[in-house]
DNA sequence: CTTGTTATTTGCAATTTGCTATTTGAATGG
DNA sequence: CCATTCAAATAGCAAATTGCAAATAACAAG
């Protein structure tokens, strides 16, 4: 059946969100090669299906080959396709999503990874724009009820850090006390000694994830 | 490049949910061809990429051509793959689900479809398994923030059907005056002439959706 | 020690939700 | 033709949740 003879284009492609002075950002690279040479995309590479046992794992790799990075959550965000997308021809890409500390990517010393907040993210090659919008709004709606928005934090944080990445993630502004009352409620967190200090106020107290992955809850935070 | 070599398999597979005697359940097909054939698994087939513009495009030529049928709603859910699951060779499936109506189902002539309870829809071949759970688990999350049970009516409804039909999908009881007040409140659906009267009692008033599509809300049900 | 600043707690008021009782509309049967 | 029955639809109130704002705590700087 010819339907089998044409197998189209595998790729991952994945997209880095991290916080810097209380927004979301889209962490992009310098593509190396045609197409679009040169030009700021998303992380992604092909599937490689003699070494990745999955797409989930080709994410993994890409990743880490490219960018040095290994991540605490990678989550699958959905599959774009269709003719037109890659020049190269009809491809299919499973578009991952993945948080992170600012610190994390900061501290790298791979050059080719730009920050950019999300209003200067636009005109990305390929269908790059529609894969953030659907990152972006998937974590949107993810951060109204899981932890998610606290990988955008580093292992241990506060509840004025914690609250302002749900906020960022929420794109809206969170009651103080109500969101304390909440985030003790659902026991999502736990004390670490020590605190941090800002300025020339009361020290917060530091906390860390009382789980390691993302968890979900039935309410809404 | 050898990774642009060799291209994997990519396939599409449709979770049909609908609804029978208050509870979800799982419509599938007899495959006609090796591998499994006979066995009933997910509606699915290859992409064909000389005539399909999409994945979704896929999804809905497969569930017109062997299954007859044409959806009010088609969602992706996420994409299954690996070197296992498929005994052809390394795959990759993008998974849809969508909700219909039993009687859209019931209508047809397609005798090669079988509706099964949930309990009953398991040791499925390939991952379908994986796949069905991960529907059900999609679905049930879906189902508390937008109008996507009543996808599993027909277009005019009742508004005890529509409870009904949310409680299937949350797996859990609603309290019916609550269930009123938040419903109308959202907007979610208007009044058409006539009802539905059942044994011998008050007749209930019909309904449809306000909105053609799936609405979500921010609130929960 | 006083002031400034942010963290954290506390105490209601307002809103939302859960539950139960009441009312309504149509069919049934004397 | 009216009383009865059943499920739909509404109404009323108690309990739980949430939003707001004031009070308190901790630390640094002057």
């Amino acid at each position: 059946m010819a339907a089998e003879l044409i197998r189209p284009i595998l790729t991952v492609d994945v997209v880095l969100l991290t916080l810097h002075d209380d927004r979301i950002h889209v962490v992009l690279q310098a593509r190396e090669k045609a197409p679009h040479a040169g030009r700021l995309a998303l992380v992604g590479g092909y599937v490689h299906p003699e070494e990745d046992d999955s797409t989930h794992a080709a994410a993994v790799r890409v990743l880490r080959d490219k960018a040095g990075l290994s991540m605490r959550v990678l989550e699958q965000l959905m599959t774009f396709s269709g003719g037109q997308r890659d020049p190269r021809g009809w491809s299919a890409s499973i578009a991952y999503y993945t948080l992170l500390p600012h610190e994390d990517f900061a501290a790298r010393g791979v050059t080719s990874l730009k920050m950019l907040p999300l209003a200067e993210a636009k005109g990305l090659p390929f269908d790059h724009d529609a894969i953030v919008a659907a990152a972006i709004e998937r974590c949107r709606r993810r951060a109204a009820y899981s932890s998610l928005p606290a990988f955008l934090l580093p292992p241990e944080f506060t509840l004025p850090e914690l609250r302002r990445a749900y906020e960022a993630a929420l794109g809206r502004s969170l009651n103080d006390s109500a969101f304390r009352r909440k985030i003790d409620e659902l026991r999502l967190i736990e004390q670490v000694a020590g605190s941090v200090s800002k300025a020339s106020a009361r020290p917060a107290q530091l906390f860390r994830l009382a789980k390691s992955g993302v968890v979900e809850f039935d309410r809404t935070v």
